[in-house]
DNA sequence: AAGTCTTCCAACCGCATGGGA
DNA sequence: GTCCCATGCGGTTGGAAGACT
C-alpha cells in the first residue's frame, strides 16, 4: 500500500502563479491565518494544492520576506553556517531574517558556490582544493540535463589558476573566506535600494515580478511613505495577523528604514489592498 | 538579426518527520 | 506499536531572460 498523494491532483493547476491567484492566497490568509494547508485551496478558491499554496506563501508572499540579494554580510553568515550545518538550508535560513531556505539554497548554488571554487575551496567541505583536483573549475550547469548541450565540455580545458593564496594548514578556513571574499561579481545592494515594480510595469499576465530586483531600476518605484501607511491600515484591519516587528510596538517609522518597506510597496501596488 | 547557449530562480517532487488516533 | 495525515525539507527541473556567436 503505497503512500498516498497529498492532494488530488486532478484538475489543479501548476506553473507559475497569477497575481490574482496570489491576491487570493493572500486574502485568505491575512483573514485566516495560516492552518491546515490542504483545505487553502479549496476555501480560497484556488486550483492548486495546499503544498503549492505554502511554498507560495512562505516564499514569495510572506509579508516579513525580504527582497533583494543578500548583502555581504548575510552571504558570509550562509558560509560560516553552511560550514557548520552544511546543506541544512531551513536552519541556515533560520539565521537570517526575511531569508527562505529556498533563496539561499538557489544563492548558494548559483553565486557562492562558484566563488568558493573561484578561490578554490570546496563548497561542501570548505577546506582547500588540491591543485591537482579540477573539480572545482566551473562548471556550466553541469547537473542540467538540458540538453541542448550539442557537445561535452572539452575534457582538456586548461585548470584556472586560483583567484588567492590557500592556506595549507587546515585551520579555519572562514578567516580566509571572509578576508579573501570576492563580491565584484555580484552586485550589492543596500536596503534602501531595494525596489519593488509598479503595478503598471509588471506583466499581469503570469506573475514574474519577483524578478524584479534584477532588472533596470528604470522600471521599478519606491514608496515607503505609503508603505507604512498601507501597514499601518493592514494591521487596523487584520489585527489577528502576527505582523513583523513594526506593529506590535507601533514604530510605523522604523519601517522606511526597514526592508519590509519594499514588500508592502509590493502588496500595495500589486493587488491594490484597500 | 537570428539562433544558440548559459544563467538564474520559482516551483515542483518525493522522502522525512512529527503528532494524533 | 502501527498507521495515517499534514507539514517540513532538500534536491531537481522548467523555462524565461540575458549573453554570446
Amino acid at each position: 500500500m503505497g503512500r498516498q498523494p497529498c492532494c488530488d491532483k486532478v484538475g489543479l493547476k501548476k506553473g507559475p502563479w497569477t497575481a490574482e491567484e496570489d491576491q487570493k492566497l493572500i486574502s485568505f490568509i491575512l483573514n485566516n491565518g495560516q492552518c491546515c494547508w490542504r483545505a487553502v485551496p479549496k476555501l480560497a478558491g484556488l486550483l492548486r494544492c495546499g503544498k503549492s499554496c505554502r511554498l507560495r506563501w512562505t516564499n514569495y508572499l510572506r509579508p516579513d520576506l525580504k527582497r533583494g540579494l543578500l548583502s555581504e554580510y548575510e552571504e558570509k553568515m550562509v558560509i560560516d553556517l553552511h560550514s557548520q550545518l552544511g546543506n541544512r538550508w531551513s536552519k541556515i535560513a533560520s539565521h537570517l531574517p526575511g531569508r527562505t531556505d529556498n533563496e539561499i539554497k538557489n544563492h548558494w548554488n548559483t553565486h557562492i558556490k562558484k566563488k568558493l571554487r573561484k578561490m578554490a575551496i570546496d563548497p561542501q567541505t570548505h577546506k582547500p582544493i588540491s591543485p591537482t583536483d579540477d573539480t572545482h573549475l566551473p562548471q556550466k550547469d553541469q547537473n542540467r540535463r538540458k540538453s541542448q548541450r550539442k557537445q561535452p565540455p572539452p575534457q582538456s580545458s586548461p585548470p584556472k589558476e586560483p583567484k588567492f593564496e590557500v592556506a595549507s594548514n587546515g585551520t579555519n578556513m572562514m578567516d580566509f573566506i571572509i578576508d579573501g571574499f570576492c563580491t565584484e561579481e555580484v552586485p550589492l545592494i543596500e536596503p534602501h535600494e531595494i525596489l519593488v515594480p509598479c503595478a503598471s510595469s509588471s506583466s499581469a499576465a503570469t506573475t514574474s515580478y519577483s524578478s524584479s530586483t534584477s532588472t533596470s531600476t528604470s522600471s521599478l518605484c519606491s514608496n515607503s511613505e505609503s508603505a507604512a501607511n498601507l501597514l499601518q491600515d493592514l494591521a487596523n484591519e487584520f489585527p489577528e495577523f502576527e505582523w513583523p516587528n513594526i506593529c506590535e510596538n507601533g514604530i510605523v517609522e522604523e519601517l522606511l528604514e526597514d526592508d519590509f518597506g519594499s514588500t508592502w510597496d509590493f502588496v500595495a501596488n500589486n493587488y491594490g489592498f484597500l
